[in-house]
DNA sequence: TCTATATACGATAAATATAGTCGTATTTAT
DNA sequence: ATAAATACGACTATATTTATCGTATATAGA
């Protein structure tokens, strides 16, 4: 449990990549290769990054990515929400219905745990870590 | 990513009860029902929490469970840990061979995202939350 | 203008991890 | 003795994650 997923371990290797060679456009294939991921896989995984302006693209021979000045500055919730959608514990920290259980009397924990983890990833940037 | 799993859902909720019942032992069958959850898994999860002292059986009719004073002063990472192993973002925080990248440029980021996760569950009872 | 290389996007298949079930042994109150 | 409860291990089912495949679009360079 609290396992972080291969798109986030992926997309901190392409970034960190992507930040040690700053002038330069890097393509999937290259990154892939060179850390052994499976390119279609990282390019899904950039193509979100792109989306949330973590990275920009160019298109065609000698395109790629390479990293932009927000890429220091996303806090983890936000950089982990891109890839994976809201960072929670349970699901019903965001849904409502609790399908499983009829009586349920650990919402407080739960979200109060969760509270926590939101609270400590909202004060973390990528910059910080890296 | 970062789910808690049932397990610790279960044992979350089954503690609870026993704190709200701190005179009377409660079995397995009780909870189960009460929650709607599968006796058997609830069964292996009370035994893991026995093994760590969190709870104390009885075995034999009227035997069940009860909470022990352990139960609010045991850490979260703790008390994951009873039910999960480590608490560890990525296997490689506690494992050594990085099986899948020949070239990994992120064991610092892994590792401060551990330390900060951690660090808020050592600081973190279950008195704390509940 | 044609070709090769690159990003963009969606559908599906394979692998892994989680959750649940079943069977049996042991303890003990009645 | 019997029934109710914990203790423990093996197995099956389900869900999630990971990887693959197919197609479209853009563009640099011959």
């Amino acid at each position: 449990m609290l396992k972080i997923t291969r798109k986030v371990e992926y997309a901190l290797i392409a970034i960190r990549h992507l930040k040690e060679n700053p002038r330069k456009l890097i393509s999937v294939s290259e990154i892939s290769k060179l850390y052994g991921i499976p390119k279609e896989v990282l390019a899904k995984t950039m193509q979100k990054l792109s989306g949330a302006n973590i990275v920009s693209s160019v298109k065609g021979p000698h395109g790629g990515y390479k990293a932009t000045t927000k890429a220091s500055k996303i806090t983890l919730n936000d950089f982990f929400e891109v890839l994976e959608g809201p960072t929670a514990i349970m699901d019903c920290y965001f849904d409502s219905g609790c399908d499983h259980l009829s009586n349920c009397n650990i919402r407080t924990p739960i979200n109060k745990i969760n509270d926590s983890i939101r609270n400590l990833f909202d004060n973390l940037t990528l910059a910080d870590i890296a």
